[in-house]
DNA sequence: CCCGCTATTGTGGGTTTCCACAATCGCGAG
DNA sequence: CTCGCGATTGTGGAAACCCACAATAGCGGG
């Protein structure tokens, strides 16, 4: 696992101690001593993980999970609190954050958290990769042939798409065999299979 | 709307103060003295809504959450807590509530919190009701049959479902046609198109 | 034993899908 | 103006799908 586990927290003490931890367990770790700090130098290549302290001076660990959702940011994030907050843990948790850890917390449980929040980036990303491959495959449709695959993806004979688009037949065959090219699949079945599974994550 | 929310809560002060304040937004309520009371009675049919209170004497709101996750409750649950408790908040929306809310709460978010989770529901059971009515049509389909319906979800032409199963590529046909009468489907892209939809929600 | 159901298979004919080969037209860019 | 690309269409032939009509065999229940 090469992904790094980013640690923001103010306090060095604090980041010192979980980078040690966490190399401990064989995980490369980094510490930012601010919010601002990790979002102007914005590592997200080798991002597998987030952990977020939630009182900071600056920006708070809220605020920065706001910014990187706001960014796009699909990394896991685990908020760190040493007070008991509970509207703040909750508001969290709804908008996506992957756990939310009170201080002070056993290091065997947050490491095993830890590892699977970059698991499951790790599937995400897989998943993403699929589905931007799919979306490239989809905008080398020409106009017309997205058009006959949206009426083909709903179950239409070749004579039925022709009389709704006002084409010939033949027509609708040359852009049929066009869109199962591009998509790199056998027939409409399989064409259907991959976009639900897609779909569905 | 004809759904009602269920206030379980040890004090009676505040399951009459709930109730009042549904009753008066035209959402029929009814208040438990306990969990033990609602698990009992278990009014599951016109339920839309469980507000349900952390502390009770006997068992508490997290523990009538688990039994009613053990025996597949789907209506959804709100949590009230007088006392801030962060572990609990994150494990019970990790496990499925759909809010946490601390008292004193505003009147006017309680309410619009309740609308949502009904609404909800009731988008849910109408997924349910579907995935049932599904479910139901698939179990009219001979082991055969459904052999042939995996096969033919993948795409297969007849001449191969009919080598994979060493069988007449008529008796393919005959099977096909049936999955599709059963399924009350036009074609395999019109089947497809419909497990898909339902297996994504 | 009879009946109903499932599984299986065949024949013949119609419909749909697929495509090689060929061609025209319109549009935009160089 | 030329070229490339997309849209469109036709012909002819093969493959795949669909099914009415027909039949046999096996199994379980009454």
């Amino acid at each position: 696992m090469t992904s790094t586990i980013h640690i923001i927290d103010d306090e060095e003490s604090i980041r010192d101690a979980l980078a040690f931890l966490f190399a401990s367990r064989g995980l490369p770790a980094q510490g930012w001593p601010s919010g601002e700090a990790f979002l102007e130098a914005l590592p997200g290549q080798d991002c597998g993980c987030v952990v977020l302290d939630v009182r900071m001076e600056g920006l708070s660990g809220p605020e920065v999970f706001d910014r990187l959702r706001a960014m796009g940011w699909k990394a896991p994030v685990i908020f760190l609190t040493g007070h008991a907050d509970v509207p703040v843990a909750v508001q969290t948790l709804k908008a996506g954050a992957f756990d939310f850890v009170e201080k002070p917390f056993n290091d065997n449980q947050l490491v095993d958290l830890v590892v699977k929040a970059i698991a499951m980036h790790e599937n995400q990303r897989v998943l993403i990769g699929h589905r931007q491959d799919l979306q490239r495959r989809i905008q080398t449709l020409s106009n017309r042939e997205a058009e006959v695959m949206r009426l083909m993806l709903q179950g239409n004979l070749n004579k039925q798409i022709a009389h709704a688009l006002g084409i010939a037949m033949r027509t609708v065959e040359v852009h049929r065999s066009r869109v199962l090219e591009k998509m790199g699949v056998r027939n409409t079945t399989e064409l259907v299979v991959l976009l639900a599974e897609l779909d569905a994550s």
